[in-house]
DNA sequence: AATTATACATACAGGTCTGTATAGTTTCAA
DNA sequence: TTGAAACTATACAGACCTGTATGTATAATT
């Protein structure tokens, strides 16, 4: 059987470079130097640097997914509390000590083909996103709820890109209070 | 006298492959061979990538800066007009056949180091932009510009970011929809 | 006619990249 | 204890990268 926490080691350093320089600056030789493993054995976990990329997309996937919505949850209360309660778990997020930006925003980016394999599995992950956003929207009962949720994902999306450019410290708590007006507005 | 249109040339073909492409994700080698131009001629006028890279960066910001600021004049009207012509403008901009997503924000996604050269320079354009919908909000005469202009700035790089993501090809016209709300409740 | 500036084509230096080949070593279970 | 699976180290193939070197052609200026 092979030694999972290898290839769990190799994820973990693979996806440190990935997030702070970028898939394309970050070279298989460097994952190997800094993971303390032999070449060899990363090409024995994964085929290629391809689906060593894709990997790590899955996985950010999954970690970022859950780390949010439990976040989410935590915070409880009405449909309303937990939409408002999205910006404050971004908030949070931004002054996390490793934060480097959404993964997915900076992949498909990099990669800005329609067809490229990178840019449909970070569109795929953003789907997600703006349909979870949309169920919440789903249980506020508002008028033009699709309108409603279609702007609150656009809320996010930008308050995370504009704190990704350093043009909007405050990101968060502003898109939050917009975001009390509009559920308010079309309550 | 260096050929100016040999320069022009180069840096027309080379901004187009790195819109497509990316920056890393284009060589030198291919910017000469779709210039039809010498290797040495593009050295002779940009001493290295880095250079033609800033200059790419330089003019990207001064075309589009253009090109946006005078459309939002052409539609004219109250300061209020002009602040949702914001939106309208960024519609017929997603939907040109050549749209290949917001260079700067690719740039930064890409090069995202704090002091990385491109990163400043694409974080220098984007302080323009928000200053430029600040200055917009001002013209108002509304309650709690901060907020409502952060707010609206966010709503335009959230507009462009998911439509650059495909997930949102409303993204203009709903952005528009919830700016409306936003300076009407704050009138 | 001689000089200078610009552009040309080609080759290559020196480094990086992904991926493979090979041979030796550790680990661990039967 | 033996044998297979996993890992290690090193070297290298072949492609790509940026930037340079060299020598030639062309066209304008002096």
């Amino acid at each position: 059987m092979v030694n999972k926490s290898k290839k769990e080691q190799i994820l973990r350093v693979a996806s440190e470079l990935f997030n702070k320089q970028g898939i394309r600056a970050t070279g298989v030789d460097q994952v190997v130097a800094e993971s303390k493993v032999a070449k060899m054995t990363l090409y024995n976990h994964f085929p290629s640097k391809d689906e060593l990329v894709l990997s790590y997309l899955k996985r950010q996937d999954e970690q970022w997914r859950d780390w949010f919505e439990s976040s989410v949850d935590r915070r409880g209360g009405t449909p309303q509390n937990r939409l408002l309660a999205v910006y404050d778990v971004l908030g949070e997020w931004f002054v996390a000590p490793d934060f480097t930006g959404c993964a997915f925003i900076k992949t498909a980016s990099e990669f800005s083909d329609d067809n490229h394999p990178y840019f449909v599995a970070s569109h795929q992950y953003k789907v997600y996103l703006r349909d979870y956003i949309a169920s919440l929207v789903e249980q506020c009962n508002v008028k033009q709820s699709q309108m409603l949720a279609s702007t609150l994902y656009m809320l996010v999306e930008g308050a995370i890109m504009t704190y990704m450019l350093q043009t909007e410290p405050e990101a968060a708590v502003h898109a939050r209070e917009a975001a009390q007006i509009l559920i308010q507005q079309l309550s």
